[in-house]
Order: structure tokens, then sequence, then C-alpha cells
DNA sequence: CCCAAAATGTGGTTTAAACAACATACATGT
DNA sequence: ACATGTATGTTGTTTAAACCACATTTTGGG
């Protein structure tokens, strides 16, 4: 088992070399390999494992009883997987597929909130490194449903844009997207998008040129 | 402060009387009444403290520099808000308003992901019942997130009635919600989703009646 | 059981997003 | 500066969702 560096990744930064080494016990981490298109987890189980890409990438996916497949995620190195599921023991709603020759280090995190007599340096360090694991998730995606809350696409701008500005305490920024992820991470088509941008700028709401922006008010 | 019952909350569950004291003291916990239509939180701030509705009830919102205004979500008695904010310290992209007169009890949790030399069993407690507040949160997210990232009607419904399915462990199976509500949830018109299950029961993918659904797989 | 209200479904129309094909602008390497 | 590839923008067409008005079904109270 390959674990180099692992000291420093998000899930056991900040323990010594002598706590890793309990926390990894307790946790029965293992690491597994995988192949490219391999399933890692599938949809309808249970898993009790939090999964962390220590090489190559995996992608979280949905394939129906119909036979439809939809790529919901891609996690990539030092990321994680299915730490939800496996906190809350519940049903996992997607599968996760090795999207390359792959390792990964699963690591047992489910009675990790069960109540314990007798508690240690590493265990509260574990804890906090799982809340902002958790929070991290949280923040993205509260971001994007917030953003695609709105039907229309200007709407969706409108949210994005507005979040953004609030984000950099200025009503002019630069965006880390160009058009194509713009439209993905909205959930909108390309043209359309730029389309309805240049509506916005004629109408006076806003001002950009390619990722920089610069939101109008009238009065 | 009336903070009868509070012990059974799932912030403070499992501690003595005496660890609910001494945490309450480390979190700062405060309460504070608001009115209705008050402002509790304003987008574009920054808050160290989690919010619980001790009674009432407040909505979470976006208001946009052009005076648009979308209600995100309902926070009730007993649920939270601004956890994520508050433990990663990020700027605040939603306002929070009192939807009613409401009593909020603050409890400051950034320190709480600090190094500290002194471990307690509260402690430990309540960093276990924060990741399940964050877990619980994280759930509802990425199933909406989820449902919602098909951009068709039929899409969308095809991975929530597949996403029930395999909660429930069966093709057939009862859903939560109305029709007005579902089409909320998935965020479509109510009137062109009943269109769609009509078609979709024509040619054979499902049954239903009311909320009672049956998932069919041709061969 | 009957009535009223609520929930659900249907048909027709409008609107806006998706899509396709292409034009223009911009960036990069030679 | 030129050529090439990529990113962005534009125009027109198609498609599907939103919307509107109303029919039908279901529900719960009296």
């Amino acid at each position: 088992m390959n674990l180099e560096g692992i000291e420093k990744s998000r899930l056991f930064q900040g323990m010594t070399a002598k706590e890793l080494s309990s926390c990894l016990d307790f946790l029965c981490a293992k690491e597994k390999r995988f192949r490219k298109d391999d399933v890692i987890l599938h949809a309808g189980e249970q898993t009790s494992k939090i999964g962390m890409v220590l090489s190559g990438s995996v992608t979280v996916e949905s394939n129906d009883i119909w036979g439809n497949r939809t790529v919901l995620s891609h996690v990539g190195k030092n990321q994680y997987f299915a730490e939800t599921y496996a906190l809350l023991g519940e049903v996992l709603l997607v599968d996760v597929r090795a999207n390359e020759e792959s390792r990964i280090l699963f690591c047992n995190i489910k009675n990790l909130l069960e109540d314990s007599k007798k508690s240690s340096p590493w265990k509260e360090k574990l804890l906090k490194n799982i809340l902002i694991i958790s929070s991290q998730k949280n923040l993205i995606l509260s971001g994007r449903s917030f953003y695609t809350s709105s039907k229309s696409c200007r709407g969706r701008l409108l949210s994005y844009l507005n979040a953004i500005a609030l984000q950099s305490d200025s009503r002019e920024f630069d965006i880390p997207f160009n058009r194509q992820q713009l439209a993905d991470y909205l959930n909108l088509e390309r043209t359309n998008m730029s389309k309805e941008l240049s509506r916005m700028q004629d109408e006076g709401l806003i001002e950009y040129r390619k990722s920089h922006f610069k939101l109008l008010v009238s009065r």
C-alpha cells in the first residue's frame, strides 16, 4: 500500500505519524485497484466507506432501469466520494465507475458517529476533517442548486453573476469559466446563453468582455 | 432564554446537562428575537454563527442587485441555517429573513474547527452532531441537483422515479409528493409534467395512480 | 349521499430554449 | 504577419416547456 503524502490530504491533515497510523487502523483503511470502466460502487447498495482517489479518476453516474446513463460528476486525485452515504447509511442512488486505471483508498467511517467511551486526538481531527469535506461539498452543491433554481436562461445568469459579485465584493469581476463551462454549470445551451448575454448587454443590465463582467444598475 | 427541550435537538443530542451547559458557553449561545420580515442575515456579510430556529420560521432568499427576489428554502422549528457559511467563513450569497415572529438561537461554531489543546466529551459530540446536520443537508442537496441535471421533463421524472425505486428497493412505490409539489421539486411546470407522465404511461414506461408508481421495463 | 374545494389531467397557444450552421474574434506557434 | 485552431457570437429553425382555460376526478365535510 503506497500511501505516500497521505498526511497532507484533507482527510488526514494535521495528524502526527503516530495518530495517522492509529487512524488508518481504526478506519480499516484499504487500498484497492480498479481497471478502466470497473464499477466501484453500485446504485442500490449501501456502503460504510468513504472513497479517496489515490490515483486515476472516477465518475459518479446514474444508470436508470431504462438504460439511460448520465454522468453527474468527476472525482479526481485526492478527492472523495460516498462520504455522505457512508456516514448516514443511505442507499446509493448512483454508480461510481473507474474512469481509468485507478487506486482507491477505502476508509470505514460508519462507526465514527457512534458513541464511544474514549476519545483521542486523532479522532477529533478526523471528525473536523470530514466535517470540512462535507461542508465544502455542501457549498458547491448549494451554489449549483441556487443558480439553477430559475427556469429561465436570464434568471440563472442573473443569480450567478450576482453571487460572484457578492463573493468578490465588487460589481466588476472575472468569472472562472469560459462560455461552454458556464453553460454546462448553469445547465444551459451555450449559444442560447450567448444570445441572452448580448441581449442583457443591449438592455444595459451588464457589460462584459470574455470572462470579465460588470453589473450595471439603472436608475 | 427559554431553551427547554434543546437537549433533544439534533445539535445538542446526546449531551448531559453539564456538557450542554459547557457547550452553550463555548458556543456563546445567544437567543435573539425577530419580527416578521426582519432580515436576520444579509447577503455579502460573513457570519461565524449557526442559526437554530427555536420558534417561528425563516426563509432563505436571494435578492439580486436588479431587485429580483427568489425564495430558496424555508427553515422551520428545530432546523438550522448558515452552518456551512459559519464553518468555512464564506461570504453569504443569500439573505435570511424572518417569515413570522421568530426566536433564533445563534451559536458561534467558527472556532470549532481550529486546533485545540484539550478535547472534551461534549466537543466530540458536538462535532458529530454538526457533521450529521451537514451530511443530511448534503443528501438533500445532492438529490435535488441530481434530479434536475437533465434539461427535459421526461429526463427529470425518470431520474427521480428511478432513485425512489432504488431507495424503496422495489419497482412499485409511493412518492411523498402530490403533483404540484413534485413539479416544484423537479423545477417543472405542473400541467406539463402531468402531460409527460401520461405520455410515459401510454408508451408503457410506467404505470401510476395518484402518488403510487410502478416502473415497467419492456423487452 | 351531495356538495364544494382541491387535485389532477387535457387541449390549444405562446414563448423561449435547444439545436444547427455559420461568421467573427482571439490566441498560439511558426 | 500568417495560418490554424479554439472560443465566442449571430441568425434562423425546430422543439419542447410554459402558460392558459377548462374538464374531470378525488376528497372531505355536512
